[in-house]
DNA sequence: GGCGACGTGGAGGATTCCCTCCGACTCGTC
DNA sequence: GACGAGTCGGAGGGAATCCTCCACGTCGCC
């Protein structure tokens, strides 16, 4: 993480207790609303859900671009966690496996993931997960590899894209349903190598209505119209 | 009675030459200025671009979704010559592959087509691609079930989310590299059947640092801050 | 060429948003 | 309690955007 700069009050927390407060109650009310319209959702109305001035917002994040650096922040930390998971992993493709399937629910699990990531890939190309995770997926590519369990011709960036491309399920909304599960399944059986014994898709398949209704990705503007007339805004 | 010509069918063009050169101006920039920003991308700054006045635009388009509904039916066209296509395939799986690749192609190679798609579930739900096309891909997938091609826990559901999947590779810059057409391959091999006798995956891995290009997926805030340097703080 | 209808452009009021500044309030401590 | 530093909230100028209205071009036909 980027913590390890030496700023002064960084470790502890030296802020009176209501500021942290606040603070927090901003961090929720962002992470909501850019899920629902993206990095580029108002402040004003950040600082209003969290009922809270928009000074206090500007205090604690002087620039968009730091709101959404802690939220990148925040959602990388859990990620550590799946590191240690796939370094238990008993076989290479069993950390595969895992690493695909975690980090795809965590791309599910918060909708406003997609947008901070592809802001944040502007705000500060060349940083982040892709450095020192990367190196653990290509280790783990390169056992899968020798053990005759991964496709010789794919690398650990093609995971990377594929598990985004997962991960983007839940943009659209279906998150909820669990049915990135069933697409992830397809995908890692692209990727297996014996290819004979497959597993069985979890879940159920969508119906057609539930395909579409899950499309609906509520933009601010979506749920405005939704309630009111089609006179835009 | 006014005199309100009968209009029998929209398909002629009873407006005035330049109005209708406009109205393309328009779409065009309209097209690629939601690709960058989204549905709810500037009005003005789109008639400004197609150098027309506001008050043009919004007698081509008087709501904002009159304007996303156009750019729908015109994306939705080029589709149709898709159907022809698939229809023509010798095997009920070379039609499956066929669907796959051309609707996925078709994501990727308009970058507003993900937002337009969007904004059309909230605004006209239960219409659309989903009614007649979905029922030409359910008759192929039973029939490349019953060949034996194509893996029997699937139904056309799941490939309606397996290509929109696919297609979202495109929001993230990606498309203009064809990366997308590794990743189909895959998931291609994850619901053939055999799963023998494997294709080659096309192209090339990409590499790390392409990866993080490649999620440059530019919002107008974006295009700011890279020009206007670090003016954050 | 000339005319009329169709089409155009941009001003302008209302609204929203960004960001800063400063008086008022509250927490934590004595 | 009471004090002071830290924190808060909202006013307010500037800019962008939405959408409408109306005087003015321009196309197409005679």
């Amino acid at each position: 993480m980027t913590s390890s700069e030496p700023t002064p009050q960084d470790g502890a927390q030296p802020r009176r207790r209501d500021a942290r407060q606040n603070r927090e109650r901003l961090i929720v009310e962002a992470r909501a609303l850019i899920a629902q319209n993206g990095v580029d959702a108002s402040l004003e109305e950040i600082a209003r859900r969290a009922d809270v001035g928009v000074a206090t917002l500007y205090r604690n994040f002087p620039t968009r671009d730091d709101l959404v650096r802690a939220l990148y922040d925040i959602a990388l930390a859990e990620l550590a966690t799946v590191r240690d998971e796939i370094a238990a992993a008993p076989t290479a493709w069993a950390g595969i496996e895992l690493y695909m399937e975690r980090v795809a629910e965590w791309l599910v699990a918060d909708p406003a993931l997609p947008h901070i990531l592809k802001r944040m890939e502007v705000i500060d190309p060349g940083s982040g997960k892709g450095t020192e995770f990367q190196a653990v997926i290509a280790g783990l590519v390169a056992r899968a590899k020798k053990d005759g369990a991964l496709r010789a011709d794919v690398d650990a960036v093609d995971l990377a894209v594929l598990v985004t491309m997962v991960g983007s399920l839940g943009t659209h909304g279906g998150g909820h349903t669990g049915q990135w599960r069933r697409q992830l399944a397809i995908v890692l059986d692209g990727l297996r190598l014996p290819a004979t014994d497959r597993p069985r898709l979890p879940g159920r398949p969508l119906a057609a209505r539930e395909f579409q209704a899950a499309v609906h990705g509520l933009t601010r503007r979506a749920k405005r119209a939704a309630s009111g007339a089609g006179s835009g805004r």
